[in-house]
This record gives structure tokens, C-alpha cells and sequence, in this order.
DNA sequence: GGGCGAATTCGAAATAGCCGAACGCGCTCG
DNA sequence: CGAGCGCGTTCGGCTATTTCGAATTCGCCC
């Protein structure tokens, strides 16, 4: 057995079990440009036997994450969606949400939607169309290109930022976004103050958002709720906007728990 | 290391991967029930020691289908919604479904959803809300007890139908309910004759809904349409609907590739 | 501060995964 | 029409990996 070029390092690695990573790493080829994967493809992208990426395809679509097509190819598996809606249904935020989202699509006819931080990342929980789309269920934004992706790190500390940063970097998508660390910085201590984020027009040319905070009992800021338009209607109703966000964001929270100014409590 | 009453049956299992199959047991027990799980608490469930638990959760974390709440307590991963989106967005049928879909429910205001077949059961693939909703994205409904499970097994022979039954029954979800192998039988011959199938208030009472099959390039049966409306609506408008699901259907077969009476073919 | 109950770490025993090689099948091309 | 390719699948022995009891740490409540 040689692992002549196949990087070990020189870590003594963690006891997570080997196999199940590399069936994460199976799950990780399947994207919308590349929906459809064979054995011998398998094998070849991930450097394993033919007769590895076999199993590992064979024992996913056991377990349902897989499904097999008529030319013995492989495709997700429909169960993914079934996952995805228990999650949903099983997320406190996104339920209590739900409502003021509904609420809020009605009221403007613009895009609304729900984000949460998912590791370095924004990953939007549910949303509602309106006269564009902002983002879809499963979408995932940067943070410090997108109103949500503001209000969720304003939840962290600074240094742990940092760490986001560093990790993925501050890559443009508009000649508006933030692209240097001081300036998000910047932001963050601004986000912090005011309670609530914009993102204008740094996520896609003419989109502009509001994002606000969805606290939990605990006061941490597990969500963000955000309303999306056009830039010149944005503009027209920003006032509008920015208040009912924060309205609807707030009612969320205390339907979650929260209780406004825990600060200068009569602690105990 | 007993197992006396573990039903191993007879059966010289497959090789799969035994590591890989736990993990979609472990990942089995998150339900909207009970979204939250301790290690302790799934290693009783399981029947495993503790570590081996603890190893699961933590791979199964690694690969991001579970998180980790603060709690030490483990929940179902964001990366679940991702992978759904990535589904959809790579399943041909609904990215064509989803224009006549908006159509459909902007018509009506009635609630219209796609669904396909998996394993045994019927999945809900996308939807529209309308004045009451019929079916979510990830939602299950029998094959028998859905109009769109109707039409999904029409595309089946009836050997694989009745295996179906056999595995699954026929439980009652209303007094209209088809709870008859042979019952099923006849509704499969008329599905398959007339095109289109019914379910007249044998979902849910008060839901009358009809659905259309889409067929691929190959004349497949890969997904079914369906409108829904209040029996009262949905008597009423019946012609109406019927009409415009069988349209839309064949509309979205045809961008599939489907080239309609693919029989007495003048072949080459 | 002592003492549950929980998660986490350790490490030896052995099970289960790994993978080279052989097989079978459906195409295509000669 | 048959040889040859490319693919998915099966086999089986070597050994790396997983397994799981026991020891350790962590966090919370009394």
C-alpha cells in the first residue's frame, strides 16, 4: 500500500470515521453543473477503485441520500427533500417566521427572506418571491456582501469575523461591496448600534436589502429577516422598509422568548 | 456481542458499508418530533455503545448533515437545504414545470404541485399555495390516496403496483379512500386509459384534486402535475381544471422531449 | 465543593473496509 | 456478425479501521 503522493501530513487524524467522509466527499460531486455521476467517474474524481466508489454509491443509495437512474447512474436522492423539510419544520425561527413573512411579501409584493449563519457562511432558510428574487432556500451568500450576512456576524464577536474573513476572503460582486477588512469592521460596529444592516446594491447590481436581527431566549441572534427591491423602489420606501423589517423581526423574537433589554438587568 | 433477537434473517447481505448504513440510521432519527438528539440518547436508540454513537454524530457533523447546537446536542444540518436546492435545480421536469406551475396557481389561486415517484411512495416535489395547500416540497403521500400517486403508478406495470401494496397496505385517510386491491386496479385501468386521475376527497376531506403525468423523451412517466381546490371550488370549475392540468402537463412533457403518440411510429 | 450525568478520549482486539483482479454485459466499429 | 472496448459488478484475502469497555473530563445542580 503506497500513499506516495496522497497528503497525510503528519496528523495524527481525529477519530471520525473514514468512511463516512468519503461518502461526504461522494455528496460533495453532485451540483447543478454535474447532477449525474457513474462509477468509474466516481472513482476517477476522488482518486479511490472503481470498486470503492462503488460501494460508497451503492450503500448512499441504500440509505436513500442517492438514487440510482436506469443507466445505472447516480442522482441526490428525493429523500434529501423529505431532510429538508423536517429541518424546516423543525427550526423553531423558521416556523415562528413564517407569518411575518407572508406578511411582509403581502404587504410590499417584494422579496422577502430568512437566513441563518451556517459556518462561514449565510445559507437562506425560506423566502418568498416578489417582484425579483433575492435568494432561494438553500442559497448561500457571503457575509459581508449581503444585509443578512451583516446582521448574522453582528451576533459574533469580532475576532471570530476575523476568522470568516480570513478563511473566505472579501471577494466583489459589485462595485459596491465591501472589500476591505476595515470597512467591515466598520460596518459590523454600525449593524451592532443601529440593530439592523443594509446591503446596498453589494450582493447583485440594483438590489438593495434591509436585514434585522431574530434573537432567541437566550438573546443570540439566530436568524435574520430581510425584505429585497429594486433600487429606485427601495429608495422610495426605505423608511417603510427599514421600519417594518425591524417591526416584523422583533415580534418574531419575543414569539421566540426573547425579552428585550436584557441590559442593566436586576440580575437575580 | 450478542444478537439474539437482531434479525439478521438469512439474507447474505450485500457489501455495503456498514459504516456508511448506520450513519442513515442515526440520520433516521432526526423526525420534526424529536429534532434533537444527545449522544447518549442515540446510542440507546441505536443499541451501540456511546463512543460509537459519539463517532457517528461527530462524522456525520464533519460532513455537515448534522450540527452541533450549544447544548452538545446535535440537529439536523443546513447543508440538507443546500443539497435539496441542488436537486431541484437539477431535475429537469421541475425546472420545466415551475413556468406553468406559476401559470396554473396564478389562474386558479388554487394550490397546484408537482410530485414524483420514490421508492414506494409519492414525493412532493415543488409547489404553489393557493387557498389551502395540498402538499409541501418534501412531503410523502401514498400512491393510492393521491391523485398524482394515481397517476405515478400508471406509468408502472401493475405487478410492481401490487408489490407496492403488498409492502405498504392501503390504510384510509378519509371514508373515500380506495382500501381495495381491487378497486386500485380499476382506477389504474382508467388513469391509464383517460390520461388523467382524481382524488376526490380521498387525501383529506374537502380536497378534490386532479394531476396529469409528465412524460421525458422516452415516454417515461417521471412526474405528475396536480391542482387542488375545496370540493365545492373544485366541482364547479371541474372541466376547467381538468383541461388546463392535462395542458400544462403536455406543455412541459413536450419541452422534455416528449413527442406525443409515440405508437404505430413509421420507425426509420 | 462534592457528586451526578453527560460528552469525550484512549487503546487493544478483531471486524469490516479496501482494492486488484476477474467477470458480464451492452455498445460500437470493423 | 463477432471482436473489442468501456462500463458496472462481484470476489476474496490482507490489513487498516472501526469498535466498544473503561477511564477521563466537563458542566451543572444541590
Amino acid at each position: 500500500m503506497r500513499h506516495d503522493d496522497l497528503g497525510d501530513h503528519e496528523t495524527r487524524r481525529e477519530q471520525l470515521l473514514g468512511t463516512v467522509l468519503k461518502a461526504g466527499k461522494v455528496l460533495d460531486l453532485f451540483t447543478v453543473e454535474r447532477p449525474e455521476w457513474g462509477v468509474t467517474e466516481v472513482a476517477a474524481s476522488l482518486d479511490m477503485p472503481r470498486a470503492s466508489a462503488y460501494q460508497l454509491l451503492a450503500t448512499l443509495t441504500e440509505i436513500d441520500l442517492l438514487r440510482r437512474m436506469p443507466n445505472n447512474r447516480y442522482r441526490l436522492g428525493w429523500r434529501l427533500l423529505s431532510f429538508a423539510r423536517t429541518l424546516l419544520e423543525s427550526t423553531e425561527f423558521q416556523v415562528e417566521a413564517v407569518r411575518a413573512m407572508d406578511d411582509l411579501a403581502g404587504r410590499y409584493r417584494q422579496a422577502v427572506y430568512l437566513a441563518t449563519l451556517d459556518d462561514d457562511e449565510v445559507v437562506c432558510v425560506t423566502n418568498r418571491e416578489g417582484e425579483l428574487v433575492a435568494a432561494d432556500t438553500g442559497q448561500r451568500l457571503m457575509v459581508h456582501a449581503s444585509a443578512v450576512g451583516k446582521v448574522l456576524i453582528a451576533g459574533q464577536a469580532w475576532p471570530d469575523v476575523q476568522h470568516i474573513v480570513e478563511r473566505r476572503g472579501l471577494p466583489s460582486f459589485t462595485g459596491k461591496t465591501i472589500t476591505h477588512p476595515d470597512d467591515l469592521h466598520q460596518e459590523w460596529q454600525t449593524v451592532r448600534t443601529q440593530g439592523y444592516a443594509y446591503a446596498l446594491e453589494e450582493t447583485q447590481p440594483n438590489l438593495c436589502c434591509v436585514a434585522a436581527p431574530i434573537r432567541d431566549q437566550h438573546g443570540r441572534i439566530v436568524a435574520a429577516l430581510c425584505v429585497s427591491a429594486r433600487a429606485d423602489i427601495f429608495r422610495r420606501h426605505e423608511q417603510d422598509l427599514v421600519q417594518s423589517v425591524r417591526r416584523a423581526s422583533h415580534t418574531v423574537s419575543r414569539n421566540l422568548g426573547y425579552l428585550p433589554r436584557p441590559s442593566s438587568p436586576t440580575k437575580k
